[in-house]
DNA sequence: TGCAAAATCGAACGGTCGTTCGTAGTTTGA
DNA sequence: TCAAACTACGAACGACCGTTCGATTTTGCA
């Protein structure tokens, strides 16, 4: 890997976790450059512009999430296993202390949805993605017959991100740990409200 | 009502929806300024600071949800109907056309989880009242016999606000109108899973 | 080892940010 | 009616924003 190449993952590395904790807007070149020790405009010659360092932050987001929540959970065997696999990665990764931030994606949802441009293309193609990976999931849980024919797949994956979404939002906001707790027992109530 | 408090009022109308779009943050003295036509430093004297701006927003947004969405609701009777209308309101006012950029309460939950000040203390305090009044709401539908005994109010409020978090996602990022189907046929389901 | 290419830098740009201050105009109550 | 209080203004501030550009250093291959 050439020496530009490492040095731009160390870029993104810094923004991603900026990101989680400042938003999307909040990961300024000045700021990125000083934490990393780089000048401004060294940093900013890896992107050309803010708009393709927020593209390339939300790429490598995606790409992290995918490592750490879905690709795991592959492990275990289809159907419900591994749904609940995937909900106990994901809550792992909204709760990391290695991002204080937190995860960026919420964050990124609400800056994004009123702004067109080509960040948010991306964050809407990776949410549409992780949207259909889980609906694929909650789909193998059926034909398993973990769950009743009846389940729509979309629908449970709706249901499923609702409980994580707000369990996010409770647990940054309100610094309650119960939100965790309050989250596995709503997943819980799910999946037997589905249940053959 | 002096004048000032005329100029403020059109103030913070502006600077509510304002908020839905761009953010707490985006709701910036300038370009209020301009929308309003008002000098910078003459709407700046309105507030002393735009931490207190921020505040002053924050309690207009929470005393109009009140407003629109909780205190019609007290029309219904006690117990499940009236749990339905706060969701059918709540639903509208996610989806108010007035409010071009949507509800800024999702947003600033994002904006200010991580940056401690009045501004997120009020936000704290808001969004602790709505879920107290939703938890209350639930516990008369208990009381009404409407949900089963060993209902856990705090938990049903909980799965309640998820599910509007997450249509108002979907609805603002992907632009998906199934989203407000796909909450109602969540909500029913989380209704009928706390059935007697 | 030499040299082109790649990577990084520093200085400067116009713009916008929140904020301060002295001043002018307008409302309001005695 | 008249002065005091209130309201709004324009100009300017230092700080930071994203971006440009030419110079300088570092890298990696022939």
């Amino acid at each position: 890997m050439s020496k530009g190449d490492e040095t731009r993952e160390r870029i993104l590395d810094r923004a991603f976790l900026m990101a989680g904790r400042d938003g999307l807007e909040g990961v300024t070149i000045g700021a990125l450059a000083d934490e990393l020790k780089l000048s401004k405009s060294g940093l900013f010659a890896h992107f050309g512009s803010k708009e393709e360092l927020q593209v390339a932050v939300l790429d490598v987001a995606s790409s992290r999430f995918t490592e750490k929540v879905l690709l795991p959970a592959f492990k275990a065997p289809r159907g419900l296993p591994r749904l609940e696999r995937i909900f106990e990665n994901w809550v792992e990764w909204m709760t990391d202390p290695k991002m204080p931030g937190g995860c960026m994606f919420p964050q990124a949802i609400a800056e994004l949805d009123d702004k067109p441009g080509r960040p948010r293309d991306a964050l809407v193609e990776s949410q549409k993605n992780l949207i259909d990976a889980l609906a694929h999931a909650a789909k193998l849980a059926v034909d398993e017959g973990h769950l009743k024919k009846s389940t729509d797949p979309q629908q449970f994956a709706f249901e499923f991100y609702g409980i994580i979404t707000m369990m996010n939002a409770w647990f940054r906001l309100l610094r309650d740990k119960k939100s965790i707790e309050r989250a596995r027992a709503a997943f819980a109530r799910l999946v037997s409200s589905y249940a053959p």
